[in-house]
DNA sequence: AACAGAATGTGATATATATCACACCTTATT
DNA sequence: AATAAGGTGTGATATATATCACATTCTGTT
């Protein structure tokens, strides 16, 4: 967790469309009980059940959502991506986190407390509104993920993830992949073994390029019709 | 659809958290712009890709959300509990329906027309705060179904099924069953005949009861541990 | 540059479960 | 009561993919 200059919320380029919904007062709430960090790639941010009073804010980079699950090998939940809340879905809940995160590259991060956030949603319904809105968007993307799941061919369910990276986090059909092959077959309950075997067949058919840990999708068109029909 | 005598607003005796945070004067513009519907058991309330300008307040039964899935079955995403909220993650998206929702006990339901929705949501934060907190904990709720296809052996997965209906959705650790095998093979990417096997077994170690399609679940702990280890 | 450790690729095999085929049961309809 | 139709139970078989074991490549550190 390296420091950094502290930016105030009213001057952040990179603030969520929610914070240009506040007053002057509320953004000056906010500032004065919200902290900055800066996490290198592989850094834990939280574990779970750690207390957590915060929501935070993801200023740049992205990070991996996920659990350590008793016996079996970790679960990744899903990949956040810049400009979003972490642990919106906690805001309400209890006070310590159920998942873990950790950059998956390097970040920064704002910590604003719970309570605050809740007096400011409270006060600002727009700003709720705002809040709503992205907690919309998360659930639905989620959903895309678990109808990919509801795949049964291994195939397929590859590709489904790999168009879920595509348009749901990275949002470019050229990207890099941050984790490695055993996270993205804990993403779609398959082994290390199967996913390379999929992305090597993808790749060789022409449906993707991959040098290094780059991704570029070729043919999207055969790729969701692997995800579709297996 | 069969007609009813309808209840305003302001008398519901099944309302949600969210409508005792509304003046009067909001509840009125709800009251005029909500019309009350009922349902039996088996009938669609609305089909994927359908014009949806509301959202739907489910008073009384359960509801199927899913989707026919071009070549593969039916896919069911959750059943969703009375005094909960049908399609809240689609207020802020388009207009039409992502997903398909199927009456499957009888039903009692409102259509508030999404654009009331959003005013109220903007006009009272305490309200959008209500919103917020069904919409987290529907979004937690999912994420434990999503761990749950994590899980690679069908026995653990059936039990986190049952699992999940009698935590999260029947809230009992008696229920009826509404879904049919195969429905409930798609809510886990399995089939309709493992589905058959697993229960059985589960019935025959004494870990559930079933007569007709009444579940008891009679050793927790065992089934969680093969939720857990598979 | 050399090394160690991790991550990835690759073939052979085992195995869980999907698939198939059919019997049985339940429910609704005539 | 008889019939039909939809749902469920059950065994035999096929098959996709997990598992294993090892080779190769990549990565960062001394």
């Amino acid at each position: 967790m390296s420091g950094m200059s502290d930016v105030k919320c009213s001057s952040c380029t990179l603030g969520s469309c929610a914070i240009y919904t506040l007053s002057s007062n509320e953004l000056e709430d906010m500032e004065l009980n919200t902290c900055q960090a800066g996490y290198s790639k592989g850094e834990i941010i939280t574990k779970q059940g750690t207390p957590l009073n915060s929501v935070i804010y993801l200023r740049s980079g992205f990070v991996k959502e996920f659990m350590w699950h008793e016996s079996v090998a970790d679960q990744v939940i899903q990949l956040i991506k810049p400009r979003s809340y972490i642990g919106l879905k906690g805001l309400y809940t209890n006070s310590s986190s159920v998942f873990s995160y950790q950059a998956i590259t390097n970040v920064e991060v704002c910590f604003i407390e719970k309570e605050v956030f809740g007096r400011i949603v409270r006060g600002n319904g727009n700003f709720g509104q705002e809040i709503l809105i992205a907690l919309s968007k998360e659930s639905i993307s989620n959903h895309k993920r678990f109808l990919n799941l509801n795949q049964k061919q291994i195939f397929g369910k590859v590709a489904g993830l790999i168009i879920y990276l595509s348009e749901e986090v990275y949002e470019s059909s050229l990207f890099e992949l941050h984790l490695k092959r055993a996270e993205l077959a804990h993403m779609i309950a398959s082994t290390r073994e199967s996913v390379t075997r999929a992305l090597k067949w993808f790749h060789n058919e022409g449906i993707i390029q991959m040098k290094k840990n780059t991704v570029s999708i070729e043919q999207m068109e055969r790729l969701s019709e692997i995800a579709k029909r297996g």
